[in-house]
This record gives structure tokens, C-alpha cells and sequence, in this order.
DNA sequence: TTGTAGGCGTTATCAC
DNA sequence: GTGATAACGCCTACAA
């Protein structure tokens, strides 16, 4: 592998100039530049990034570090990060934590041994200590979808517990009075506000919560299944669902189809967050939309201020939700 | 942020001592290495894996470079790699080239600046010379899903070839005639060996491909809803279609569906990869799985294979895929 | 404008 | 078994 010595010698220049050329900002005699540039094809050098990243002790990567690689939310968000980021000059590399806090607590790790140039992550759980960790590096952080207690940085959300209410009152409206929710774990703040938004609504309503429709489920497919099941088996049924992401929504209604039950006549049902081809799904699903992609540019953008200022004041960017009503819902 | 000469000061041993005691394998003092090691907690001490990487050039990442994160298909594929590369003590990093070859460009330059362990691709054509920098280079590769041309290196793809020819001829045996093809680019193997099958089936049946049912769409679901109002809207309609991928077939379903015609009854489909929560969706779809765990387990085995030893022959792997009849073919 | 030289933090090669 | 020391490839004062 050449060196910028290797075509140093060969430019017949010094390495410093070789450098400078490459890095461009620095005033450099053309001639030699041409040189420079001749001879790096010559060569087929190319920057050894490690050593650079050594020198100046900063790479061009971010590491978003999401907790669920197949729920379709976070995808969506990375093309609205990847924009960004393209445009600022970094690139981006996706880890997988897998709502698993050793993975990710590794991930952590990595990012800030290989002097990520900063980070985003989606953490999975309300308690994260090494998002402090990069904190105290000075690397750049900005927490997405979840909320931290014990960390103060950049944060992007939706509005949960608002979207979460006029899910549950639209259950009310129309005419549900024993209305179930399917939440997250209780220590996500998407679930846990969402949870809120709920009991909001139905206290509004008049309504009470029946701790025997509400289940803890974990934001996958299955979970919402097995929470669905639960809700049929245990106790009288309920007339209508709230769910509180994606993959339980679908969950719920794969149980609610293999048990024969009617959608929305015998349970009508209610998600939080977009599901794709959501409308080739009978009946077709309400659910409470985020802006995934501007969650995602967001982001980025606040990832890119806090690189250039580190010791500004936190924002805290909440962004809107919506309701989308379709055929799961209504009577 | 404290170096190994901060920690050896504080243990009061050489920084060649606490390397030792930090990377194991080399006899040492059992005093001095707990010394070492509360020294390293008391410090809170990271290793600075840019530094390492720089003296040892090798990292502990392996960089996967997908061509749609998106694509449910790629990401279940992750799952595979990440459990090979964890128990391997690697970290994968996604990278998503979204069908772009200047973004695929940029992380090839990355993942060989950064001197990744290791890169497992599904390239966005069958003519990626940058693959060719990372072999030379020497970093180990393995690509996935689709074919290089001009490239020899450890390859797991499925018998898309033969998957294809199944769905076709089960599209014969309910008595079409006028079977549509929605394929992908034709820079992809993926999608000219689908087509090949899908050709070979019409064939074997006696039937001959009429290039006026056939349409090259771009594996997305935009294209392949584009592909079908085509289909529908230029000359007599088919009464079958065959799509050569999970989203195009999606794409498919949902022309179909706004134009209010019936599946199966009016025109048939059968798509080739899995679809999420495809049982919800009515009527259900029949499709060619694949694999797609697996593939991702095996792409990181040669991954490993191939970092042990470098020269041996590059492997092809080619998994098998099965027909999963449903009711949108079923007349 | 260009070259020289030192150092980023680590590991590997020596002597001891 | 342990400690100096050099080197990995690059960037950047500083000097020229």
C-alpha cells in the first residue's frame, strides 16, 4: 500500500506538500499540485484513514445506532440522516442493537474507540450510562424516538402521548367503551407516553383504565401477538386495541385473523407508527403517523450544530404526529 | 481521555506491560496485571482502537454494504452476519449504497481507508471494479445475492434460477397464458437469473415469451407499480404476473388492487422473496422464499474462511429457495 | 510556498 | 517477565 511518501518521492516533492495538496486549503504551486495529483494515480494511493484519524483525532463517520434494524421506523429515518450527512461531508454506518443492551453498550464502545465523529442512537432503554460515556469524550450525541433520564443531550421526538390521545379518542368516538392497550416496555418513554396519552383520553372521556386490557409487550411482532392472545383469553374481550408501535399493531392483527375475529366489527384497532403497504392489509389500518424521514433529518442536523458548537444548550425537537384513519377502526 | 502511559504511570509499570496485560495472551505478573487493571478502571481508560489499528492495520469491524436497507430482505440477511460476526468478535457496521454506485463507491473507499476486518456486499451491479481495490487491497469479501462479473471472490447467492421456474410453472399448471414478467435491472443477476427461470418455465410449457408481457422495473415498489399500470394499460392485460422481488410484487398488488381488479381472478401473482406480515395482506401471495437468514449466516462464515486464509479458492454458495403457494395464484 | 521534524497512541522488537 | 524504543502513516507547527 503506498504512503504519501511513496508519492512523495515520486512527485518529487515532500510529503507535507503531498499532504497539503490532498487536503486542498492550503495554497499549493499548481505545478506541483498537477505532480501530486499525477503521481497519486500512478500510485493508486489512497489516504490511509486510520492514520489520519490518529493525527487529527476525528473520522468522517457517524454511527447510528438503532435498536431495531427491521422495524421499518428506523429505516426510514436513516435515509433522512443519510441525506444529511452525505451533504456534510460524513459518512454513515448502522448498528444493530437489537434492543439489547450489551450490543449496543458495544457499539458505544466501538464508536468511541474508533473516534466516531459523532452519534446517533435510539436507545433501548430510559437508562442508558454509556451514552454518557461519548458525552464526556466530546462526541457529538443525539438521542432519537426515546427520551434518557439520566443524560442531558440534542434530543428528536414525536409527540407520543398527543398522538397516543387522539388514537384513543377516536376509539372512543366511535362508540368503544372497553378499549385495551398493547404497550412498550416501561422503560422506552415512547411506550410509557404513549401509555399516558391513552389514559389521557380515556379519562377525558370518562373512561377509567382497566388494568386488565393493558399489556407490556416489547415493540415486536410477536409480542403484540402474544399480548392480543392474552387480551382474548384473559377476561371478557375488549371491543377495541390501541397499539402502541408498528410491529405490535401488526402482531395483534395476525392474532385477531387466525382467531376468526372480525376487524374492526368484533375488535376495532388503532397503531402507532406507519406500517408499509399498509394498504394492502384488509381491513386497512388506522394508525397515528410519525415524520420518520424528518425525525431522521433532524437529527442530523442537530448532530451537525453540535459538532461545530459543544457547548451550546441541548435542544429538544418535537416533532408532530397524526392520525390517518382508515377501515380498522371504524364502525 | 488517558492513554496506556497515564495507565502504566499510575500502575507504575512500562506502557509495554499494560498493553500486555490489556491484549492477553502473553505471560504477566499476576500483581502487575491487577495493578494494571485497577490503574485502567481507576482511570477510566479506553483503548484507542485508531491508534491500534494504525500499528496492527487491521480493525474489528466488518462493513456490510447493502443495496436498500429498506428491503426487509437485507435486513433479516443482517441478522445472520451479525450472530456469525459477534461470536467471531467482529462488529458489523451497515452501510446502505441504496442502488447508487457513487455512494456503494464512497463506502468501498471507506471500508478500505478505515482498514475494515472484512466486507460483505451485495453490489449495485454485476460490474463493481471497487470491489476489485478490496481484494487487492487484501481485505477479505464476500458477495451476496447478486453475481460480479468481473470479479472472483467468495460468493452466496440462491437458485433464483430455479425458484423462478417454479412459480412460473405453477403459474402454468392453473391455466394461464398470458403470464407477465415484472424483472428487475439488467445489471443484476438477481434479476436476469429470475428472468431466465420465469423464460425457461414458458418454454418447457410450450409457451414462448412475448416480450410485450415483459418489463424491467428496479426492484422497488414504486417501479413495480409502475411495471403493472404499464402491463394494464398497454395492449390486452396479462392474466398472471410473475415480480422477481418482494417490493416490486407489493408495488404490483397495489396497482392491481386500485384498479379495482380481482387477484387471483382477474390476473394472478406469484412474487420471488419473502414479504413481511404477507399473511395479512388479501388475498395472501404466493412466493419463492429464500433463505434469507441463512444466507447471511454462510456470507459471514466465508467471511472468516477467508480472513484464516487468504489465498485458498473462492467458494460459491448457492442456497436453495421454495415455493410458497397462496391464494393470490390459487384459481 | 515548501521542507523538516515531531508526535498522535499503540504494539512489536529488541535487550535486559 | 519486563522495559526501552522504534515504527505504523499522517498532519501541522515551525523554520527556511
Amino acid at each position: 500500500m503506498a504512503t504519501i511518501y511513496d508519492v512523495a518521492r515520486l512527485a518529487g516533492v515532500s510529503a507535507a506538500t503531498v499532504s497539503r495538496v490532498l487536503n486542498g486549503h492550503v495554497k499549493v504551486d499548481p505545478t506541483l499540485a498537477e505532480r501530486v495529483m499525477a503521481a497519486v494515480s500512478q500510485l493508486g494511493y489512497r489516504r490511509n484513514a486510520v492514520a489520519r484519524n490518529l493525527r487529527t483525532s476525528r473520522t468522517s463517520l457517524w454511527a447510528v445506532i438503532i435498536s431495531d434494524v427491521q422495524n421499518p421506523f428506523f429505516t426510514s429515518m436513516v435515509r433522512g440522516i443519510e441525506d444529511v450527512a452525505s451533504s456534510a461531508g460524513y459518512s454513515v454506518v448502522l448498528c444493530n442493537s437489537d434492543e439489547n443492551p450489551d450490543k449496543e453498550s458495544s457499539y458505544i464502545a466501538a464508536a468511541l474507540s474508533e473516534q466516531m465523529a459523532g452519534v446517533v442512537i435510539s436507545p433501548s432503554s430510559n437508562q442508558v450510562d454509556d451514552v454518557n460515556l461519548l458525552l464526556e469524550a466530546g462526541c457529538p450525541v443525539v438521542v432519537i424516538d426515546r427520551e434518557l433520564d439520566n443524560v442531558t443531550a440534542d434530543t428528536v421526538l414525536v409527540d407520543n402521548e398527543h398522538g397516543a390521545e387522539l388514537a384513543t379518542t377516536h376509539l372512543v368516538e366511535q362508540g368503544n367503551t372497553r378499549i385495551a392497550c398493547i404497550t412498550g416496555p416501561q422503560w422506552l418513554s415512547s411506550a410509557t407516553q404513549r401509555f399516558d396519552g391513552y389514559a389521557r383520553a380515556l379519562s377525558k372521556a370518562g373512561q377509567s383504565v382497566d388494568e386488565t386490557l393493558v399489556r407490556y409487550a416489547d415493540f415486536r411482532e410477536q409480542g403484540g401477538y402474544d399480548a392480543m392472545a392474552s387480551l382474548l383469553d384473559d377476561g371478557p374481550a375488549p371491543d377495541a386495541v390501541f397499539a402502541t408501535n408498528n410491529l405490535m399493531t401488526i402482531g395483534a392483527m395476525e392474532c385477531l385473523v387466525q382467531r376468526g375475529l372480525s376487524v374492526p366489527d368484533d375488535v376495532a384497532i388503532v397503531g402507532f407508527d406507519s406500517i408499509p403497504w399498509a394498504d394492502l392489509i384488509r381491513p386497512t389500518l388506522t394508525t397515528v403517523a410519525q415524520p420518520t424521514y424528518e425525525v431522521g433529518r433532524r437529527a442530523a442536523q442537530l448532530l451537525t450544530k453540535r459538532a461545530e458548537s459543544p457547548d451550546a444548550e441541548p435542544e429538544r425537537v418535537v416533532l408532530p404526529t397524526s392520525l390517518q384513519v382508515r377501515a380498522s377502526s371504524t364502525r
